[in-house]
DNA sequence: CACGAAATGTTATAATGTAACAATTATTTC
DNA sequence: GAAATAATTGTTACATTATAACATTTCGTG
């Protein structure tokens, strides 16, 4: 019972064109699944929410798409993020107001993310362990959950290695 | 094993002028303890975020403020907050941008929150057995706990029960 | 093609939070 | 107690995050 976990943290150094690319098409099979139109500016979009491991605010994705040559408002951007939103392609980070792709949309879930606070990645786990808890705890209690948020403030893997290195 | 656990939402009809009382004289001894400066100000933001047992915005503490007489501006709710925040005497409710009063100052802690999505009641938990999960999660995982959002959407028991009536 | 629905453009504004500096009040030091 | 210092509060302006409202365009369907 060591560590054969497999990290949710991506390795410094890996093909991020494909985790972009699959992210994109995972969103076309959710959307062709659901009935969603994932247009051209909503996929822009998602490309835009993937392209770090890290949470990114509405308006740093306006910059982005401004960078990219569109003349956007904020509404522009709130939009696709509600309907990214609306089917699980993305999650909100509460505690940063910032957004960052989803690892396993298609399936309804809350998720847990771990965020780095030196390097800001973040790693989302739906782990069953912490769900049981959660559920356990608040049945308990009386309480029916309906949603959850819990976001893990801390140091990831690499970071903690390098500061006490 | 049924359900012998207290529960943290207090009975509708209860004693709520002790609450406040209990939260001020905790907070009093709190400051009195670490060195801070409750200052009238501070206690009456106290108070005010105490008036009930839910979550209460920035700027709804300003209308209150002003309704009872004071002229204030933004910063003077922030700092108060701040002060208020670093004390452990509240704690700010990431998902809804919001303030609620600390049931157990004086002891650092993150804590969960169980927030009533019908009557808006929250309830703050400090739940070992969560407490336990998270870590055994995060260690496994190889991060470094910092900070922990933990907030619960659902119904609060008289209000499920009074759902399904 | 015409129609209705969905998506997008556009302008303005709401809601939440902070920076900067002046004025005041409290605490310490002599 | 008075001066010096630190902490708190007042005040104005502004930054950041998010949405309302309505016009226009695009898309899917009959």
């Amino acid at each position: 019972m060591g560590k054969p976990m497999p990290s949710p943290f991506p390795p410094e150094k890996h093909n991020h064109r494909a985790c972009i690319a699959e992210a994109v098409a995972q969103a076309k099979a959710v959307c062709a699944e659901q009935g969603g139109r994932l247009t051209p500016q909503r996929q822009q979009i998602l490309e835009l929410v993937w392209r770090e491991h890290k949470p990114v605010g509405a308006y740093e994705l306006l910059e982005r798409l401004r960078e990219a040559g569109l003349k956007a408002a904020p509404p522009t951007v709130y939009r696709a993020l509600d309907f990214l939103l609306a089917h699980g392609l993305i999650h909100r980070i509460e505690s940063l107001n910032a957004f960052t792709g989803c690892t396993a949309p298609g399936t309804p879930h809350h998720g847990q993310f771990l965020v780095c606070s030196q390097c800001q990645h973040v790693a989302e786990l739906d782990d069953s362990a912490i769900n049981h808890q959660l559920d356990t705890s608040a049945r308990q209690l009386g309480f029916v959950i309906e949603r959850q948020t819990v976001e893990i403030s801390g140091l990831c893997p690499h970071c903690r290695d390098a500061h006490h290195e």
